[in-house]
DNA sequence: CGCTTCCTTATAAAATCCTTAAAAATGGCT
DNA sequence: AGCCATTTTTAAGGATTTTATAAGGAAGCG
């Protein structure tokens, strides 16, 4: 979830855009007056989107009077497709320049993109079945939302995940989550599983099965 | 002066790219065959221009199999217009995506936009979550105001937020500070976290989060 | 000395984990 | 098919662990 700026004199494209934004779960504040944004302001956002003509300010101006101040990606909207406007645009410090007429698909794409290579980190994630698991985040993401995982349930979901397939009685998982002294009663792990599971279905998945008299496993082939 | 590697199978469009490019002085590699990229030789790179249609591997396809492994931005060429080819392109990870034919003017603006981001990121300022650390300075900024951080709390809250995402015990938290020995009682750490939440709570954000059983992190705005 | 910062201690609050027990499901048996 | 023994699932409650909060004292610094 990200915040975004998007500043435009035209209050359809201000809603139009807002709407497309929204879509992929941003937050989209608007401001119909350049004059009116200060630099301060700008900080509290992941990315601003400026259009170039607008009367009083217009767009290469606020971004000049911004850029030293803000860090995040700035993304002009033009109709002018010359060079040189382009061009002056990123020479302003700008981040991305979208003509119109452009398409909704576009413009959320290119948005997407730059406010993913602000987090893109060297994270250790791994996707199966539907749920993605940050193991430096211990955290387990399905769909659009963060699982509200327990530690010990994270650690017998992510077991479970990392070596999906292969099956774990009750103690194996026990020792494996909570190390080598398992003095745990099995069914201390099946609540967890109960709660896994609950916690999954919200999303209509379900990927650990139960093996009749033996334990659980991930399944491998997740028919997503 | 930034190392590009250019992938394209057209040698015309290699030369004049490199042209370009190197009137801004980067340094241009080209390669013409896809399938002679390996995710190793992309790493010395500074920036990826790859063309989307290709004999043998496509842009789409490289990208693809490298992305995990390279960091670093990633444009596509192309001459396909249409928007799900570009959206596609977006998916896989790719920074910008130039569509043919295109003016050798806006092809160095981006390229140009793009090489400038990467190295704004050493700067010694950091964005997150509605607050603005100076490194030089020690402080932390929010909204309008300098936060009255002491340096232990300041030390924490910089740390947190320059890993965003990642999880921190106690332990590790007060070794990040103070260095080699961690010789101090945890609780003290929790004293602290205490206190820049209480700062924070001023200007409405709370980008700290206790993962139970584990430790702290700092938000990150999470885009999928 | 007065002040800030940091650490310690103590207590309250919260969340998790485990235990227990009953209900449901499964597989094998006659 | 029907029944039984075993295993799993579900549910609820208390015990335990972890965190939040508050207050007091030691150490550093002008």
């Amino acid at each position: 979830m990200s915040k975004v700026l998007v500043v435009d004199d035209d209050l359809d494209m201000l809603s139009l855009v807002r709407a497309a934004l929204e879509k992929d779960g941003h937050l989209i504040d608007t401001e119909a007056d350049a004059t009116a944004v200060q630099p301060a302001r700008c900080q509290q956002y992941d990315l601003l989107l400026l259009d170039v003509m607008m009367p009083g300010e217009d767009g290469f101006s606020l971004c000049r009077r911004i850029r030293a101040e803000v860090d995040c990606p700035i993304l002009f909207l033009t109709a002018k497709a010359e060079d040189a406007a382009l061009v002056q645009g990123f020479g302003l410090g700008a981040d991305d320049y979208i003509k119109k007429p452009f398409s909704l698909a576009e413009l959320r794409a290119r948005v997407n993109a730059h406010l993913r290579r602000e987090v893109r980190q060297p994270t250790h994630t791994l996707s199966r079945g539907g749920v993605r698991f940050d193991m430096q985040a211990k955290a387990a993401i399905a769909g659009e939302h963060t699982l509200p995982f327990t530690r010990g349930e994270y650690a017998i979901c992510e077991h479970l995940a990392l070596h999906a397939g292969q099956v774990f009685t009750k103690e194996q998982l026990y020792e494996a989550v909570f190390g080598f002294e398992a003095e745990g009663d099995p069914s201390a792990v099946a609540e967890h599983i109960k709660n896994i599971r609950a916690k999954l279905k919200a999303d209509a998945i379900s990927p650990i099965e139960t093996v009749w008299g033996v334990g659980y496993k991930w399944r491998k082939n997740s028919v997503l």
